[in-house]
DNA sequence: TGTACATCAGTGAACGCGCGTTCACTGATGTAC
DNA sequence: TGTACATCAGTGAACGCGCGTTCACTGATGTAC
């Protein structure tokens, strides 16, 4: 997907492998205490190494955050492109795939859709490429849907987003996804229904059917 | 509300005053930097005092930080109890107030329902009290619903949750309206809605709008 | 009204800790001839 | 194949910082007689 014209030589594949693990270890302590506690010297420690080496591969803490978060969104991307490609590319196949993103990795899926991660300022410009990206592959499954005149909220949308590009229908569809389901998944991914006797994937299902169905 | 036969003696009332003001500067400091950032010693500094002076009120961080989710709670629960006293107890009033508490202080909204606090395990005791409230009212505006039978999602609700004191279609109404609209809701405090042409309030509007008509 | 005592708000110094980050350096790996 | 040099991974010590929290203490406020 990218670097296709890599060299790899043997130093560089190794800085990559070394990256790569020091990734790993940050998602470990981020699933483990969150990101606020995500700290290079730990990661260091984890690896068997100094504090001060790991400078070598970012230059610093928020580096790491950020690639961080072009990772997960590319593994979002990755996953709904997955999906297409097997033919599954439709609202349905979309939400549960982004269900099962979510359930595996929930601070991964915070770290995307959830409450703005402070002293950063708004996504970055290359994450916004990420981001409509996304939101593309969503249109694709808005735009073939059979009964998208549903009456759901086309007035949404400025005439001026994308324009021609996606009948408004298919723009108001994909609004109420996005918000229906993650409504669903950020409340389950955050305990909020535990112990009130509601099955979270039964609800997911529901939402998601009120996509599609009157 | 509480503390109801309190002699409130003149240092009582200073002593309460203080903690006050102590929680004043905390909201402060989580407003503009998030709760990680929230710092007993930047409190102290900023009212003059000593960092360990802060300690005849509040006998460690975590303590005040449970404090301020246990007033965030109440907050919430004056306010829908405020809207039913004025006979606007319906959804449309809690839903219209849920939201200006939210925009009012978007990093309490998230205390409460975004992503798990790490660190502290799980909700309180006495908070699952003050959750239930909330729920509540909620059920009593579902539960005077005209048009509830309108299919929601009523298998959702195991039969032992509230069995009895509310019907089936009251919970499925009072669940899909804490998703759908914390599904904006969350969305738009996080800004994930800016820079793409979509108007939260009308969103929200629609989504309210759905709960109670097909 | 005045004195003796108890309560308690607030201070200042110190504790150990972990953080991100810099810097001069060592030693291994790769490259050029 | 062997030698001379450049590159670069990783070290160890140090920087300043702010954190939560404890402790012995001072001084003001309230209480009892």
């Amino acid at each position: 997907m990218n670097d296709a014209a890599a060299p790899t030589t043997p130093r560089e594949r190794y800085r990559r492998q070394v990256r790569t693990e020091i990734k790993e270890r940050a998602w470990e302590q981020i699933t483990a205490a969150g990101i606020p506690a995500l700290s290079l010297n730990k990661i260091a420690k984890d690896m068997g190494l100094s504090g001060a080496g790991l400078y070598r591969y970012f230059t610093s803490r928020d580096e790491l955050l950020a690639e961080l978060v072009r990772d997960a969104f590319g593994s979002l991307v990755d996953t709904f492109r997955a999906v297409a490609g097997r033919g599954e590319g439709d609202l349905r196949g979309l939400a549960h795939a982004l269900r099962s993103w979510a359930l595996a990795e929930p601070q991964r899926y915070f770290l995307l859709y959830g409450p703005q991660i402070r002293g950063s300022r708004g996504p970055a410009a290359d994450l916004s490429a990420a981001m409509s990206e996304v939101m593309g592959l969503l249109l694709d499954a808005c735009g073939t849907l059979p009964g998208t005149a549903r009456a759901l909220p086309s007035a949404l949308v400025a005439e001026h987003a994308r324009e021609g590009v996606a009948p408004q229908a298919a723009l108001g569809t994909a609004v109420a996804f996005w918000t229906r389901l993650h409504g669903v998944l950020s409340l389950e991914l955050s305990g909020h229904f535990t112990g009130m006797g509601v099955d979270p994937a039964l609800l997911y299902e529901v939402e998601l059917s009120s996509l599609s169905a009157g």
